[in-house]
DNA sequence: CTGACTTTGTGCACGCGTTCACAAGCGGTA
DNA sequence: TACCGCTTGTGAACGCGTGCACAAAGTCAG
């Protein structure tokens, strides 16, 4: 029983262990150190952590269009979520408002980026030089960039040593020495399916703790490893769903009379 | 069952007095045939369509390895779930298990397929032929077939006309007529980001009302779209929180701090 | 037919995340 | 300095999803 750990997903992932521990309410002001900081971060509920990643795309969009200032309405209509999340989710990382003003962009994007840390550079692997593979190998640099691809590993020994977005592909036999060279600390995961329990457990066997996965299978992975999954087939079936739904009700509404529609 | 308490007339969440087990049926008989499924399918949560799927998914496998039936327990495990977690989901769509035996894969598959909308074919459109828009057009049929790759559309007149994964790219100003032809009812979009928005705004003027955005934009789409989003920069910053957290943590058990933020 | 065993289906309670609403705090103005 | 309007930060309530625990319901052996 204790086999499954789930993974987290950007939409419908499992609720985490919550530690419980922090009790960050209290309004006695804290004297603690550095701790603080750490407990904090803990506390941040993981949608609010993906919802902060989006925050700071718009504020370096607005700090390139050399805005100062942003207040939450504006920043909160333009990452799609209602000012007072918004606020929330600022607070769970520190008070960097000015009341009656609104936030220093440039402040609220360190904040965020420390508290993401991304201050430092993630090295990323990526295994399996398929179509994803080669596209995410090209990206170049990785979206938003402080996240390099440094390692590109794939079975095919047709394939190493070809460059592929300008660094040639390694044998995953090598993937341990290789990835310890370079410290990778993020593996993303672009094989098919039944390959990726082993790329996984190779990885992890490698050192990487963090890992995207991109292969519609359900990854068993130790405790300590983090896991996050982007699944095209049940992206595609949950728009078939709502497609699915949607039809019903057009259905319903021109032929017949709805239940809960009218209200008579 | 319960289910079908799930009816939004005009003022909600105020449950019924938990009638008992006995005098479930019929909960307020007005069209009593069809409108079950259909209120059925809108009481499902999110989190839980998007397990379905998920479920979906390792039945097929287990069928074509010959099994019969599974219990909760099973198939729980093999999907990364706990089995309540899976027998609440599927109590969503009905009660199709055997107490005492578990479930016939056969019957949940054909379920799971109806609810999500998997027995129409969803044609797919794809905006964007880069790298990614490639990979995907490549990707053949697409993940978990039904949902075919019938339209291709870029801007670059240099591309129109070229075949990608067996199909010709269309000019995105044909996208409209495309879209209408060939019943487009899932677009994907895989453009660069300042074209996001202008490629949405068409699609939804096509007709298209599911929408599967990979590009890292928050875009804008009346109440009857459906978006969902694909964020890798997004994925990508919540690994490298955790990665942050981690070293906090381990900084901290070990002794000192390594980060250099402001300690006293 | 009866009784023991197995597994489903679900009522219920708990906890997390979202939303509301307002006090606290800051800048501008007279 | 005192006042006023604006925006932040957050306590508290609400609602939803998750997990628990058990009754209902079926199978199977004798």
């Amino acid at each position: 029983m204790a086999a499954q750990r789930g993974q987290r997903n950007g939409v419908g992932g499992d609720t985490p262990p919550a530690p419980t521990a922090a009790e960050v309410t209290t309004p006695i002001p804290r004297v603690a150190e550095v701790p603080a900081a750490r407990e904090r971060a803990r506390a941040i509920p993981e949608a609010a952590v993906a919802r902060l990643a989006v925050y700071l795309r718009v504020l370096s969009a607005m700090q390139e269009q050399g805005a100062g200032t942003v207040s939450s309405e504006e920043l909160a209509t333009a990452a799609g979520v209602n000012s007072a999340k918004l606020r929330k989710d600022l607070s769970y990382i520190g008070s960097y408002g000015t009341r009656g003003v609104g936030y220093e962009v440039a402040v609220l994007i360190e904040e965020i980026e420390r508290i993401l840390g991304l201050t430092r550079k993630h090295s990323v692997a990526v295994v399996g030089i398929g179509n994803l593979g080669h596209a995410l190998a090209n990206y170049g640099g990785f979206p938003g960039r402080g996240f390099p691809v440094s390692a590109l590993f794939d079975v095919d020994p047709d394939l190493v040593g070809v460059p592929v977005g300008g660094l040639p592909v390694d044998h995953i036999d090598d993937i341990s020495r290789v990835c310890a060279e370079r410290e990778v600390s993020i593996g993303v995961i672009a094989t098919p399916p039944p390959a990726a329990q082993t790329v996984c457990d190779r990885l992890v066997e490698a050192g990487v703790q963090c890992i995207l996965n991109f292969a519609p299978v359900v990854l068993q992975v130790p405790d300590h490893v983090e896991v996050r999954k982007v699944d095209l087939a049940v992206e595609l079936q949950v728009l078939s769903f709502h497609v699915a739904r949607r039809a019903d009700d057009a259905a319903a509404t021109n032929g017949q009379q709805v239940n809960g529609m009218v209200v008579s």
